[in-house]
DNA sequence: ATAAACCCTATACCTATATATAGAGTCAAG
DNA sequence: CTTGACTCTATATATAGGTATAGGGTTTAT
């Protein structure tokens, strides 16, 4: 029962939706990592609902750290993607300790921003680097 | 009481403590984010333990989807810095939302992660990307 | 049926972030 | 006191990711 809207938009449309360049969207596309859903017989790209989504993963995977490259990976994971499921499963659990590593890191760092915002309301001068001081942990790693 | 535990490194040995070139390390110096504790006669960079941790957290920053530039703008939060705690606080809350909706984004995807690793597990094949099918919500964003 | 606004391919260019190389000086071990 | 590994500065090159331009076809509104 899945909704078929029928979402057909041309490349300019998807830039606009997205906040990208046209440009990029075909240099996306050139990488592997977005296809138009069709084509016009003039050779017009058009772009479904998914399209728009696989876009916003792609934009939203660069801002976590993640490079083009590991953006393909991860919409690549699929079950029946590498016909075994067991290799699968072997990438996702790797990236999902990825992922939990930035996690906990941004948890660090959200921590620290507190105290520093909290300081900054009482007056509380300091000159140390709050970032630094709370990277005891991470040094030695 | 702070331990001035002395340490002092030679580039090379920092950047084999931090696993980057040492030509990283002075481009990171020429960009503002970096500078050697002290200099020896001879010119040679010297690093002391605060500078070791700073690198370490340009590192971090970058694999949370930071620039340089903005890891330099963390590394340059603190109450003194502006002379203005107030102006700090609002540099400071803005660069917590953008932590919060990196922790939010990557905990759902950590989630879509999860779910395709049991799928792996009980063979459950589907041919969807499950990544995608996630995606419903910040497609309208 | 024409003009504005779009799209096509191909190619060149740009910025951020490194990394390598050249030519010369310095340090540490034997 | 020499040799090999290291460092210095300056400059060139590389790579990822993106943006612009040229030259030409297509769509759409009038």
């Amino acid at each position: 029962m899945k909704e078929n809207s029928g979402l057909r938009l041309t490349i300019g449309a998807l830039a606009k939706l997205a906040g990208v360049n046209v440009q990029t969207i075909r240099f996306y596309e050139r990488k592997g990592l977005l296809k138009p859903s069709a084509r016009l017989p003039s050779g017009y790209r058009l772009y479904d609902a998914e399209c728009a989504k696989r876009l916003n993963f792609i934009i939203q995977a660069k801002g976590l750290g993640f490079s083009l490259r590991e953006a393909k990976g991860l919409l690549s994971l699929r079950v029946r993607s590498a016909g075994n499921p067991d290799l699968v499963r072997a990438k996702v659990e790797k990236k999902l300790e990825d992922i939990q590593r930035k996690i906990a890191q941004l948890r660090q760092l959200e921590k620290t921003l507190k105290r520093l915002a909290v300081n900054c309301r009482n007056r509380r001068v300091t000159d140390h680097c709050p970032i630094i001081e709370r990277m005891e942990d991470s040094v030695s790693g």
